[in-house]
DNA sequence: CTCCCCTAAAAAGTCAGACTTATTCATCAC
DNA sequence: GTGATGAATAAGTCTGACTTTTTAGGGGAG
């Protein structure tokens, strides 16, 4: 799951990235691509390939006579879901997955009423099915088969509205749900009322309610927030 | 204002990218490196690094004994402000425009919420002022200087929200609004009760009031939804 | 002493060619 | 028909030489 193929480039990718999205570097270090060179044990070409990546995630910048430049963190290409997996897996995790949090606050209510608008009648059927693998395995520590429904019924949402950059969101609503399953919170089973309300936005959507819909879904990422401790707006 | 650099590389990845985006090559259409060497007249080397940014975006795939595979749009990494640019540049820059607008309507009053409780006094002072440039600008055909100051506007909100999610979507809204200024809607000044809205929005964030600058957000960027026709939820 | 220009050095950028490796496809034996 | 074998192909990698841009430093003119 780590992504990045698996040529050489693809594995100094992966040791870089994160080292820099970690803060390892602090913003204005200057990197030097020959001894970046050495220190992988690749060739030039490699490395430079390497650097272009970089430059283009806006993780750095290249001049000439200068080196390989660390950009400052509000520069970087925080969408791109190389980076949030290299940041989701470094230190400020929990930082990272309240932004990412926050974010799905304020997309998912709109997608939702978009979807109930929008959803085709096989959409509508898989949102029912997954509502019910959730309520499914919703008892009984049964959370790997819980979060697999949930991301599943999230996506559909999503990719539902028939909004490109919201069905863009899917990998990443994908990543904070296993993450507060795998790392923070949820011990137990989860919250019922969280399941109810997965249920009755599915019956939303199918009824073309978009006001419901969007209110719904409000709650559920309203409960996202506060098991987050994030102040409700 | 086209960005990528100016070495050899950026040219051939600022004629490539576009074309790809355009849809200029059906998703599943392979290039050879080779080919595309000859075709720019540079070396493998210089094309195997555009090759890799694109990939990095998501626009290509790069498989052994296959060649350089077109993704489907489905695919690319939609939020990369690169691939924006490329896409507004393009053919569906209308269909682009909407999207981006339904994506601001989802963030931007969120975002005003959390501006509200998040600004700094001097974010407050900033926000007053573009408003009142915004005022100062909205008559007798100033629309560059209502569209600077509009954007000005919009990116301290997102910044001021105090989320690095939303703040990153700031040259976003940019291109939005000078998309609507400079080709779409627009043809004499702006509609004045979304002066009166802006105006209003600065003066409910400085009284810390959250739900009245979501609210008063929302109105506004209905009107954004509207001037495209599209349907307000 | 200050300022400007000129030179030299440093690092990225570019190129060319040789070689390696993985993948696919076609052929052939069973 | 199925599976193994081999050859062809295109990306992947390495090396070394050369170019270009930019900066820093030194020397000369005022």
């Amino acid at each position: 799951m780590s992504t990045t193929g698996r040529g050489l480039h693809g594995r100094v990718l992966d040791t870089l990235g994160p080292e820099i999205t970690a803060g390892e570097y602090p913003p204005g270090s200057v990197l030097r691509t020959d001894e970046l060179a050495q220190r992988f044990d690749v060739s030039r070409s490699v490395m430079r390939e390497v650097v272009r990546v970089l430059e283009s995630m806006h993780l750095v910048e290249s001049r000439r006579r200068v080196g390989v430049t660390v950009l400052p963190s509000r520069e970087w290409n925080v969408y791109d879901p190389q980076v949030i997996r290299w940041r989701l897996a470094g230190a400020d995790r929990p930082r990272q997955l309240r932004s990412l949090t926050v974010l799905r606050s304020a997309i998912e209510p709109v997608a939702a009423g978009l979807a109930a608008r929008n959803a085709t009648a096989e959409q509508c059927a898989e949102l029912t099915e997954c509502a019910l693998g959730m309520v499914a395995h919703s008892r009984g520590h049964k959370l790997e088969g819980y979060l697999f429904h949930d991301v599943a019924f999230h996506r559909v949402i999503l990719t539902a509205s028939g909004n490109e950059m919201f069905a863009r969101l899917g990998d990443v609503v994908a990543e904070v749900l296993a993450g507060r399953t795998h790392h923070d919170v949820m011990f137990e089973d989860p919250d019922p009322a969280a399941v109810t309300l997965h249920v009755q936005l599915a019956e939303a959507v199918r009824a073309r309610d978009a006001a419901r819909a969007e209110k719904l879904t409000r709650e559920i990422t309203e409960g996202a927030l506060q098991e987050l401790d994030i102040l409700a707006p």
